[in-house]
DNA sequence: TAGATAAACGACCGGTCGTTCGTATAGTCT
DNA sequence: AGACTATACGAACGACCGGTCGTTTATCTA
């Protein structure tokens, strides 16, 4: 219990580093990200990184870990603030593209990144960035089984089926905002989903016409 | 005119380099993509390669070219074939879950790989890549369009909107079914657009029920 | 105060990267 | 036959990569 000022230091270093890594992961990948600039990135000597990590991967396993909390502080818990159902189904795409469309990080989305990346190198970080994946899938499934059991959707909706694509009309969002006009892609996500859930809700004054 | 076997040569060596570039490109990305890994997978020589591209750069530009002609002819053509109208839009639709399933890339796609890649790296590039991905939202786009005039979809259907509705609902599946249930990815897509689409036709017979 | 411990550093290693250069070979043209 | 040219090669380069090592500095403990 005693509070040691070394320990301090370094977890603040070590936060302040898987933001910068998380950050930079966002556009280059995790296995883009080089040591070498990231140190410069953080203003410490690249040898001073395996002060903290063994290796690279260990670097890049609690990256995902600290990119996991990021969502589900920025995302999970500002959508959880709306009222459960299909409000709060919407809720978390809106704050999801809040989240892109805000430039929280660099490269847009993180996860988006690291999937591209990792899903054809088998190892320790696909593993885990699979299992995030699969936790995100079965959150907005939840979330659409929330709203069938309120009857704020119609019963025939197959939770899996509608949960994929609310995820897939966002997600395209992180390239398509880049490559093409930001504003007219953010309309297309936002108003897909919105749509479709308007058509599925037998009470549809519970969201937004437009 | 006279066939010159030098230029012969070259332009079959050219070839069978750009298909294994687009390949590797479709898991490794552009930037990943190595010239001494290209030059053992294709049994040439790295230096070998300068007699045909100046750097690295022109080799990812015409690796960008190439994958566009491999993507009109495996997805674009086949869905050509089928009647204009509803059935073609989504007849383009199931030629693109089919090259993913068929497992032409080993990546799975290699528009997908590289813009995920080339989103924030301004350059030659991501131009080319941009213009090829407005193209294919331009391509869906008409089809809508045609669709629409044909009288096979509502005419209250907002082209862009939809295009962009199909083409997440499709992309999406390159990264989850490599990290999910392929199966059930590859459904979800497919009854995703299928269901769409129906809801949007006056006459939902022209489309499979399921 | 002496010893232990954690954080951070500079110098350096072997390996791979993209790229250059000089050269050899084989097909074409005059 | 001789000049030319496109293809391809081996050797070598400078830059950068992830990672190791020994050391210094600051802090906590006995």
């Amino acid at each position: 219990m005693t509070q040691d000022g070394r320990r301090a230091k370094g977890l603040r270093s070590r936060e302040a580093i898987l933001g910068q890594a998380v950050a930079l992961a966002s556009v280059e990948g995790l296995g883009g990200l080089s040591l070498g600039r990231l140190a410069v990135a953080t203003g410490l000597s690249k040898s001073g990184f395996f002060a903290h990590w063994r290796d690279k991967e260990q670097l890049q396993l609690d990256a995902v870990g600290w990119a996991v909390r990021q969502w589900r502080e920025r995302v999970i818990a500002p959508a959880l603030g709306a009222p459960a159902g299909v409000r709060r189904l919407f809720a978390l795409h809106e704050a999801r593209l809040a989240f892109y469309a805000g430039r929280v990080l660099p490269g847009g989305c993180f996860f988006f990144a690291v999937q591209a990346e990792f899903d054809d190198h088998p190892g320790a970080v696909r593993s885990r960035v699979a299992e995030a994946l699969r936790g995100w899938e079965a959150f907005i499934r939840r979330l659409v089984e929330e709203a069938v059991e309120l009857g704020e959707l119609s019963p025939e909706v197959n939770p899996a089926q509608l949960a994929y694509e609310i995820d897939a009309l966002g997600d395209m969002v992180v390239t398509h905002s880049r490559l093409l006009d930001e504003h007219e892609i953010l309309g297309h996500a936002r108003r897909a989903v919105l749509q479709r859930l308007r058509a599925l809700c037998p009470d549809p004054s519970l969201l937004p016409e437009d």
